[in-house]
DNA sequence: AATGAAACCTGACAGC
DNA sequence: TGCTGTCAGGTTTCAT
């Protein structure tokens, strides 16, 4: 569901709500596919760690952990050696709110390094709510964190697309189109005969654009969708570095857009929807010239585009 | 190597 | 009311 600017939403809404907190316990449900480490590798890596801060890289939230009263990381610690899941249980009852249990010597110190981060992909339904423990739990919870402030995060995804996992270290695949700069962005498209549209989704060459932002900053540059990376000249690939640039900051600024259910950690709306010049707008006349938008399937994703405005 | 289609899931909605 | 078909903001895997 969510592209870099609701993910961008989302991470700072978090990081303003659990910064400082401490993970006590962490539940997992009995499903393993939001799982992308193993069930114990997490447990073992979130329990009784401080949250230092959470970030957003891509499409990835980051929680960076650091041993509770250790506020630095200690850089050579980055070797793990866990030999621990023989003795993790998984209890998927989520009527009995059954908790793993760690066994207390991975709690020692030294058993994993002071620094790890928690990372969470939210896939295309996925949500991060920070509520009380009374609260109902939702249908289709997947992992519950308890923190040490008395409140639970909860990752909540009904189609389960979305992943979490556990990383020393994570590095995204492709470049933050945030930070990049324009000769690396030209360079990312040289040589490529796929779709324009295609190469933006690809999260090896730009890591957060998604389906949305990729067709709103395709129309702002007046470049169609199907055509190829490589054949966009000089102008074409400065004015899509532009406006890409332009329209994701636009959009974190309104809080990213709520096409369907999505929301942020504070359960509010985003606005940018409202500003979508193409993007779910097929039979739609063109905000600039009238021509009605048409919608095509590139690589099976829906690709909206002006006929007249898109060359 | 690179490209596209299919698969992975559930829910919402339109049309009959 | 309820059935069927379509669509969804993402990524990975498999075939070509």
């Amino acid at each position: 569901m969510p592209e870099l600017p609701e993910v961008e939403t989302i991470a700072r809404g978090l990081a303003s709500r659990v910064t400082g907190d401490i993970i006590e316990s962490v539940w997992l449900g009995e499903k393993p596919e939001p799982l992308k480490s193993a069930a114990s590798e997490i447990v073992a890596t979130l329990e009784k760690r401080r949250i230092a801060g959470v970030r957003r890289v891509g499409k990835h939230i980051v929680f960076d952990l650091v041993r509770n009263g250790t506020p630095d990381a200690m850089a050579s610690e980055t070797k793990r050696k866990d030999k621990r899941s023989a003795n993790v249980r998984i209890d998927g009852s989520r009527s009995s709110r059954a908790r793993l249990k760690v066994p207390s010597a991975l709690s020692r110190k030294g058993a994993s390094p002071s620094q790890a981060e928690w990372i969470v992909h939210l896939g295309m339904t996925g949500r991060m709510l920070v509520c009380r423990p009374e609260v109902e739990i939702e249908k289709h919870t997947h992992a519950i964190v308890t923190l040490a402030s008395g409140r639970e995060l909860r990752f909540v995804d009904p189609r389960r697309f979305g992943r979490l996992s556990v990383s020393p270290a994570f590095i995204a695949a492709g470049l933050e189109p945030l930070d990049i700069e324009l000769q690396p962005f030209t360079g990312l498209f040289r040589g490529r005969k796929t779709p324009i549209k295609s190469a933006l989704l690809n999260q090896k060459l730009l890591s957060g654009v998604g389906n949305i932002y990729a067709d709103e900053s395709l129309f702002r540059a007046g470049v169609r969708p199907r055509r190829r990376a490589a054949s966009l000249t000089r102008e074409d690939l400065k004015r899509l570095y532009v406006n890409l640039k332009e329209v994701l900051k636009e959009a974190i600024a309104l809080g990213g857009s709520s096409v369907a259910d999505y929301v942020d950690a504070d359960g509010e709306e985003g606005f940018f929807q409202l500003q979508h010049r193409v993007y779910g707008r097929e039979g739609e006349p063109c905000l600039t010239c009238k021509t009605l938008i048409k919608r095509v399937v590139i690589a099976g994703r829906s690709s909206h585009y002006c006929p007249k405005c898109q060359k």
